[in-house]
DNA sequence: CGAATTTTGGACTATGAGTATAAAATAGGT
DNA sequence: ACCTATTTTATACTCATAGTCCAAAATTCG
């Protein structure tokens, strides 16, 4: 077994176990014993649960990213309803998996590196709305589109903790991301006349260097890709070997030919639906999409 | 020492420990020794470091909201520069103490009781500001008072998240809130339009039914007094010994002389600041405030 | 003063994080 | 197939802390 599968062996272990009890309540020795390992092995990947839990929460936005970019593939990116769509990606993801609460705050955490985690995974995900919003509504909101972005997750975050506290329930969440897009909008007029924000393009700049962008290069791509094929064994399916020598090759000609490799991007991640293998397959459909947009 | 003296010096010393070293960094070693008790003597006032938290959250309660009261004295309620003073109360309190990311969230907690009161001190903090919108703004736009107080929290506690991300600095309070009034001013005409909210008289009234009131009755707070009387010992200003037995008597006459009980109660909140009564003369302070309310 | 209650101090249990290490298993090159 | 590296295992150990228990001392209060 690779260096690499073991890894996700654990992080696939311990989402699960986070999932069913909570992640104070989840223990390391909970851990090992779920993913079959040993402590010291566990140790060799991790020097905490923390840096586990932020390994997750990495897996996740592979996970919600590589969605919306299927989500947006041959649609019009001014549509307000894939914008709807792409935006509840990680909601249901993270509803799904009992994960809100984990980081619909800054837990409380002692752990300095768990904190710049959390704060920088929220940090993409608005990075990414102010981007969408500029898409949808124009480039001439550039200057208010972080402003918005922010005040659309603090909307949407507090209506739905308050319909949960409620109800005991999650909220509907297309009607409340809808309303979330409803109040925005209203916003933009009154922000254009008075031309001032609180947080202003100087702000987005700021948090733009700090956050650290993971490098995906080609080179570091095609690796992981001749690591995974060797991991393939008599259980995958024909579709995934072939697909995944196919885009071994693909990329490694010089000029990509983007169009093909979408296109095929999509059945490659189906290939390895429930299987061992998918978690992985995502990451790498992830760094292949990023790859050709840029 | 009092029962009810002994609870207060542990919670005093919890609060000033948690400030210093953060709550999960503070143990209940820390405690005892800070407030110089024996081990069974906190167990024998809470059965968790998290109950005591919630004994904190009290108090902060307590203290806000006499502070609240004292602002609004003798001022005129629609005024919108009052209520921004009077929204920043805890916001300042909670800074200046560094206890917002205690519970800038629900802080993932095993614990369903700490949840419980959580979520109750957001609810409160809601509560009052929905029915204040509605004295500002005027009754007609109380259908959608509940919703912009949610919105209003959600949307300046990411602006000020965001704030602090990028200059690590807190935000100013005040261009904060009023930005945030602002915005919600902004939204209050298409809600009106629209006639459509997601969080409704119904959920208002759901919560409510869910909060528990604590229970402030006349004969309550005298008892509290009487024994508050028997503390105070030779260090006690002549002023504070004198407004106390005042206090006492004036509650127990069978009508409420509600405008002299008023003109006094400053002066006594005043008359115990930095003794080491003040926490308890804040609560007892609170407490009248609200019978002459009722 | 004397009974009732509270407080003390310390011992004790239990849990879980993290370290350490020698022996076993496994990969990868030749 | 063999040899060497590295990884993994199993287990024992330390340390910190939550929480329980209890008898003796201190205190409150009638």
């Amino acid at each position: 077994m690779t260096v690499n599968t073991r890894k996700r062996k654990i992080i696939d272990a311990s989402l699960q176990l986070f999932i069913e009890k909570g992640f104070h309540h989840t223990s390391i020795q909970d851990i090992i014993a779920h993913a079959n390992i040993s402590k010291g092995t566990f140790y060799n990947y991790f020097t905490s649960k923390n840096e586990c839990f932020l390994a997750i929460l990495e897996q996740l936005r592979y996970t919600a990213q590589l969605q919306r970019y299927e989500l947006l593939a041959n649609q019009n990116e001014q549509d307000l309803d894939v914008l709807i769509e792409q935006i509840i990606v990680p909601m249901k993801l993270h509803e799904e998996q009992n994960l809100i609460t984990l980081f619909e705050g800054i837990f409380q955490s002692s752990d300095l590196e768990l904190k710049k985690g959390l704060r920088q995974h929220r940090f993409h995900e608005i990075q990414w709305l102010t981007e969408r919003f500029t898409n949808v509504f124009g480039e001439e909101i550039r200057p208010y589109a972080f402003e918005c972005a922010v005040i659309f997750f603090g909307i949407t975050h507090y209506l739905a903790m308050s319909w949960r506290s409620a109800y005991h329930l999650p909220a509907d969440l297309h009607r409340l991301v809808q309303k979330g897009l409803e109040y925005v909008q209203a916003l933009l007029p009154t922000m254009q006349k008075t031309n001032d924000v609180l947080l202003n393009a100087d702000v987005l700049q700021l948090l733009q260097n700090k956050a650290t962008k993971p490098v995906i290069t080609k080179a570091n791509v095609i690796e992981q890709l001749e690591g995974f094929a060797k991991q393939l064994d008599i259980k995958t399916s024909a579709t995934g070997k072939e697909l995944t020598a196919f885009l071994m090759e693909e990329l490694m000609r010089d000029e990509l030919r983007k169009h093909v490799i979408k296109a095929t991007l999509q059945s490659y991640h189906a290939a390895f639906k429930s299987t061992s293998h998918e978690s992985e397959a995502v990451e790498l459909s992830y760094k292949i999409a990023f790859l050709l947009k840029n």
